[in-house]
DNA sequence: CGGAGCTTTGAGACGGATCAAAACTCGTGG
DNA sequence: CCACGAGTTTTGATCCGTCTCAAAGCTCCG
């Protein structure tokens, strides 16, 4: 039952068939397992050869900082997702991470990757895949900015975050628990945390969702999914690809 | 002089040392080669076993639209570019390419990428950092959209396609031809059309650019940089990457 | 029980949207 | 070679969403 116990495993047999061997080079992964404390920055921005990780308990988020300060989230990362995945072909890392919450990452470093493109050819191709996830998320997240209102923007988001958690295995349809701040919501929306307040005071008036003392209760799915013009196509691909 | 004659090559070789076998590889991308009137939607969103394409010359872009009818460009792609690699990994593409001008393009199958991804390692690292380029540009527009004045997105808009195109020999340091209309610069800044023009006109009336007439020319790129908070990091990595 | 960080609320300012309409550009056909 | 028309650019007036500044209340850790 080893899909079961890692949420990346959980993650990518989701969407690609995995043989045994596949299984056993993901779980060499593992080796090198790390704690860090809520705050940490993993990487850094302008960082020389940054390691990369897989993420197992807690949260973390990527982020740019502008020359005046201002802070831009890229996307937020929870269990079995990659951390600075990107930043291993780059020589320096083009954006920071930090740890929100209390987190336990494997490190992966770039020997680990190149082995298993080697060895494992469809567990290369769920890595790929899971950067052109990755991808998809950030485009959908520039949609977000570029062309929804602040109401919309945090249904999506809030929404994204469920059907993320939900796939390994965290919260389900009623729910999630989140430890996001409202600044961090802020930053990843390009709002200023006082509207945030606002906003989230209004859906949870109009009984939309309830974000509450770390605890995210979505009260009406089918309409905040209409609000936020929801389309889990980048998410899921449902089912397995075989190739 | 391959290297020249193809502004993938020149815009990969900037990057990543090319043996002889890689560029023919590379070169062998070239056939099925196509041209596409202006207009031509390439891959549409939804679509299924979408191919990608290698774009040699004339402008592209590519976009997501809202149930709402607004329309977000997410990048625009020029020649050297990828167009819909992503794609290639999904089994429903999750964007569409639209092309701006009349285009010529390479159509790339997914057979070809695995074979360069066999027999080539180098060109497939080329590749891949390729992707990961997009992803960083991407990731950069978000930062845009999220924490820029409407002027500063401008102009970081525009010194980004100098730059780009300077590196695959079209434009130079004084500016570059360019047939977005102000529709296009809208829908890639989240801004409305009207606003796009005020925006210019100040840029202009301030001696930063001129985009007029097809041509944008930088008035003053040192101040433009720094209004724009422009920094060429998450475009062209320095050097060959050796490994 | 104190204090730092986070959330909540109010009042006023401002950037950018929207609506409306005129002026320009350029390819096309008469 | 001119007139037309579709697409694009430009400008003005007004409105609204979100920001900023300010301050109070809450929560929870030490």
């Amino acid at each position: 039952m080893l899909n079961l116990q890692s949420p990346l495993s959980r993650k990518l047999t989701a969407f690609v068939a995995l043989s045994d061997a596949d299984l056993a080079t993901l779980a060499r992964f593992d080796r090198r397992r790390k704690t860090f404390h809520s705050g940490h920055e993993m990487i850094h921005e302008g960082e020389v050869n940054a390691s990369a990780y897989i993420l197992s308990t807690g949260w973390a988020c990527s982020y740019k900082i502008l020359p005046d300060g201002d802070r831009q989230i890229v996307d937020f990362q929870i269990p079995g997702d990659f951390l600075g995945l990107r930043s291993i072909l780059f020589r320096t890392a083009d954006h920071t991470v930090e740890a929100i919450t209390r987190i336990e990452a494997s490190e992966v470093l770039e020997p680990d990757l190149l082995d298993a493109f080697a060895n494992a050819p469809r567990l290369a191709t769920a890595v790929l895949w899971a950067a052109s996830r990755d991808e998809a998320m950030v485009v959908e997240h520039l949609v977000n900015l570029g062309r929804r209102s602040a109401e919309e923007r945090m249904a999506h988001l809030l929404l994204e975050l469920g059907a993320r958690l939900h796939l390994v295995g965290l919260g389900d349809e009623a729910g999630f628990d989140c430890p996001l701040t409202q600044y961090h919501l802020a930053d990843a929306l390009g709002l200023s945390a006082v509207h945030v307040n606002r906003v989230l005071r209004r859906l949870r008036e109009d009984g939309l969702v309830t974000f509450q003392k770390g605890r995210v209760i979505v009260d009406a799915p089918a309409r905040l999914r209409d609000l936020a013009g929801f389309d889990t196509a980048y998410l899921d691909q449902t089912g397995p690809l075989l190739r």
